[in-house]
DNA sequence: ATGGTAGTCAAACTA
């Protein structure tokens, strides 16, 4: 099974990408983020034509919103309201043969590091805290039967030295702080999440996923990011054959700031 | 330290 996570920045203006990429990669199941598009107006047909019958999403007004796109039949479930927001950050269905999938899409968190000046800093911890708790919970009451399970997003942390161009810089710039990658190394270890891409690809190699819109030219200095994440329990983790950050995409015309990130799991 | 770009949806917000 080949699954896909991206950022997609807005499903509507870029479903040609979104082509391209199934035509290169043939994925059976795409977990997309920020579809930015509200469910009466999902591109259902044209998502389906591109060989995904089985489509969960959710998705809100202008910003936000997740889609599961999928070759393989799955339960929907219902997603849990984080920080009662009533936001579209998570979609979560369970696969033909037990797996458990949950697509996120993390806060970024705004600018300022410190949630007492910043509520969108509160709001990313605040989120984080309640991934751990909700995780922890699910373990003791073996939800995944099995233990087969995967999740995927863009988690708006890079957790390791090596997951951005430069850790001394970025030390106190949201998505690299202290506290941040305190708490998601928190959720990791509450639900027993095993990283794929970092089982294939070991740190010190640096990898990213993301590189802003905000430079003239992001190939100049190479200054990304690891936002976007494939994290399996054990079980599966045994069974991961394959991972990629798809960079060439961000060098695409009218790209996502984001890449695919690909997992294949025999 | 600053400001840089992109998307939604039509001014201001989010990233």
């Amino acid at each position: 099974m080949r699954i896909a996570t991206w950022n997609i920045n807005s499903l509507r203006l870029r479903i040609d990408l979104l082509r391209r990429l199934v035509q290169q990669e043939g994925c059976d199941v795409i977990c997309l983020q920020e579809i930015k598009v509200e469910d009466g107006l999902f591109p259902l047909e044209a998502v389906k034509a591109l060989g995904y019958p089985y489509i969960r999403f959710h998705g809100m007004k202008g910003y936000n919103g997740v889609a599961i796109l999928s070759k393989i039949p799955f339960t929907v479930m219902d997603p849990k309201d984080w920080c009662l927001k009533g936001d579209a950050r998570h979609a979560h269905v369970v696969l033909d043969g037990d797996v458990e999938l949950h697509n996120f899409y993390i806060p970024a968190g705004g600018d300022i590091p410190d949630p007492e000046e910043n509520v969108k800093f509160a709001h990313k911890l605040q989120f984080l805290d309640e991934l751990t708790a909700h995780f922890a919970a699910g373990a003791k009451a073996g939800a995944s039967a099995k233990g087969k399970a995967i999740m995927v997003g863009d988690l708006n942390i890079a957790p390791l030295e090596d997951d951005v161009w430069s850790h001394k810089q970025l030390l106190s710039v949201v998505s690299h702080t202290p506290i941040e990658v305190e708490k998601l190394t928190a959720v990791q270890k509450a639900g027993k999440w095993v990283d794929a891409v970092r089982q294939i690809t070991p740190a010190p190699t640096k990898l990213f996923s993301w590189w802003s819109y905000r430079s003239a030219d992001w190939t100049r200095n190479d200054r990304g990011r690891r936002l976007d994440h494939v994290w399996v329990t054990p079980a599966i983790s045994k069974r991961v054959r394959h991972a990629t950050i798809l960079k060439d995409m961000r060098g695409w015309t009218q790209p996502s700031d984001h890449v695919a990130v690909i997992v294949d799991i025999d």
